[in-house]
RNA sequence: GCGGGUGUAGCUCAGUGGUAGAGCGUCACGUUGCCAACGUGAAUGUCGUCGGUUCAAGUCCGAUCACCCGCUCCA
């Protein structure tokens, strides 16, 4: 009989909160005034490591992209940086198409959850509602005179398919009565199509008045209220609209917004790459999971301009990469996914999106995602063209006939666009979570698990005991750690208290590595190395512990 | 937005209308010779906030804020 592999223990969310609030890794934002639904601030442990994620990001993107990998086109990867402003003119957000869909008054359906603008509800009705263009064929034309019987059949059979919310389907009886008591009390003012439709989407008419439907299920819609995803401000002294700012909902759009200065004073050539990392905002319906949903959020985005002919296959490129990427970072095995959208999830403009999910324990066994990658098209650059009256059109050399000279004739186009968009804040939540991991049987039950390149403190040195020269021997190795690896992270030292507590102080930070300076040291010049992980121990010489700490910090790809 | 739950020390939590508590952690001193060791001591609270009932409220009532869970939403 063979005992089956223990599996580890769920982690507790509550757990994870607990150890990010007592070791300064997460706090609530303006806590001590009650704090505030949505916002949350990083402790000096939490600042680390997120410094260090989009530090990390930052190196393999922008300095070193995709750690010097070729892509498709078999060039090294391409990419320059940008730094826009978090406050745009206001009608970049229209070409966007921010502004237009979430400014207004929105309607919800209690039925199937969906939101509708209120000013539209009747044009949407009219041109756009299956059950309702459904329903009409069956009122007499012209007269618009009701049949009863005929309402029913369509009630109990198609109505049930199409609309199966609307109270006409779930009370014909009821709901035809209220209507032909209408039209016979008033026969000299019959009621028109839009009160119709009110009538056959209220059931209970003398407790609600009368409904107004969804489109789509046809319940009847709550009431409107204003729906604003974007933050709004005022430039300037006089705060009225004229003068209203937003603050942006994603980085992406200051990257397409300068796509044109950037090709006009670096010598970038398609196919290439702008990146950008920032904070966003968004005004979440409902802020939730710690940090995972905030109002405020950082970004790491990548907009990779190319011919369209080649658009696919760079999809696959970043989404493969981005991929191996996150993995690189400790987030390997079951807890990540690549998960490539359905036709009927895409954006209206995407050819192709994935995402790279990660398994959080609030939404175990389900995925929450860290990053999207999308092939979209041309779609903002030829919104942005046509908002703007500016040519965002591309002049590619590389393209076009052959020319007797021996040059190409070049191409004309507006480049397509693949857009790896990663989240910040979810990424140091996914590493916090994939570090976490509780061990009863250890001294130090509790301890994170980072990956050396991720972790806020790199090493610790600590003296055995307290004298005997110990402590100058460990302030020696400190320094030359520090004067190596001190801007990459954290470097620790601590002669107080029991090296127990000192190993399980760092295991709780994530230190990987604990440098122990013991009496042995000062004969033979070898230090007891602590793997944070096992726990286990070996002696290494003192001259070899920087080259050590070093390898380990310098994997990637 | 709806429903359920929670809120007391840095963390985890007890607390019966009548003096604000424990464990852990933190800090100091001593001891200590590789895993939250031991001993002694110390600091830490407007009991989430506001209001009400009461002679008296952490405790009962109301409101509000925040967090967690489930639905919903996430252009």
């Amino acid at each position: 009989m063979t005992t089956p592999a223990p599996t580890p223990a769920p982690k507790s969310m509550d757990d994870i909160m607990a150890l990010c609030k007592r070791r300064g890794f997460v706090y609530q934002a303006s806590e001590i005034y009650g704090g505030i639904n949505g916002f949350w601030d990083y402790g000096p442990l939490g600042t680390l490591l997120k410094k260090n994620l989009r530090d990390a990001w930052w190196n393999d993107v922008v300095m070193f992209p995709c750690w010097g990998r070729k892509g498709p086109t078999d060039e090294r990867v391409s990419i320059v940086p940008v730094d826009t402003c978090i406050i745009q003119n206001p009608r970049v957000w229209v070409a966007s198409g921010h502004a237009a869909g979430f400014a207004d008054p929105m309607r919800k359906c209690p039925g199937c959850g969906h939101f509708v603008r209120a000013d539209h509800l009747w044009d949407i009705l009219a041109t756009q509602s299956e059950w309702l263009s459904s329903l009409l064929q069956e009122f007499t034309p012209i007269t618009g005179e009701i049949d009863t019987p005929r309402l029913i059949k369509w009630a109990r059979g198609r109505g049930k398919r199409v609309a199966p919310h609307l109270a006409l389907v779930k009370q014909p009886e009821v709901v035809l009565s209220f209507l032909a008591t209408r039209v016979n009390g008033q026969p000299d003012a019959p009621p028109d199509l839009q009160e119709i439709v009110r009538y056959i989407a209220t059931a209970q008419l003398h407790a609600t008045g009368l409904q107004d439907p969804c489109p789509r299920c046809g319940a009847p819609l709550g009431k409107p209220s204003a729906f604003k995803l974007m933050f709004e401000s005022w430039a300037g002294v006089v705060q009225d609209d004229d003068h209203r700012v937003y603050l942006r909902p994603e980085t992406a759009q200051g990257i397409f917004v300068q796509f044109k200065n950037v090709v006009d004073t670096t010598r970038v050539r398609a196919p290439f790459g702008i990146a950008q990392t920032g904070k966003s905002f968004r005004n979440e319906v409902t802020p939730r999971n710690f940090t995972f949903r905030s109002r405020e959020f950082e970004q790491m985005e990548i907009e990779f301009f190319c011919h369209e002919s080649e658009a696919m296959a760079w999809y696959a490129f970043w989404r493969d990469w981005r991929m191996e990427w996150w993995k690189s970072l400790g987030l390997a095995g079951d807890n990540l996914i690549l998960r490539e959208h359905e036709k009927d999830e895409l954006a209206h403009y995407s050819k192709a999106t994935s995402d790279i999910e990660y398994c959080f324990p609030f939404t175990s066994p389900g995925f929450g995602e860290l990053e999207g990658v999308a092939y979209r098209g041309n779609f903002d650059l030829t919104q942005h063209q046509q908002h703007s009256g500016v040519k965002l059109d591309y002049f590619d050399t590389d393209r076009g006939e052959l020319l007797p000279n021996g040059s190409r004739k070049g191409e004309r186009y507006i480049p397509h666009v693949i857009e790896p968009s990663a989240g910040l804040d979810r990424g140091v939540l996914a590493l916090l979570c994939e570090a976490y991991t509780k061990d009863d049987s250890r001294p130090s039950p509790e301890f994170m698990k980072f990956h050396p390149r991720v972790a806020p403190i790199k090493a610790a040195v600590f003296p055995l005991v307290n004298k005997d020269g110990m402590p100058e021997v460990a302030d020696r190795l400190h320094a030359d750690l520090s004067r190596a690896f001190g801007r990459q992270g954290l470097i620790e030292t601590d002669a107080k208290q029991s090296i127990g507590k000192r190993y399980a102080r760092m295991d709780e930070a994530g230190c990987p590595f604990c440098f122990t300076i013991d009496g042995e040291t000062l004969k033979d010049q070898t230090v007891t190395l602590r793997d944070r992980d096992t726990g286990a121990q070996q002696r290494v010489g003192i001259d070899k512990v920087v080259g050590l700490v070093g390898d380990a910090l310098s994997t990637s790809g």
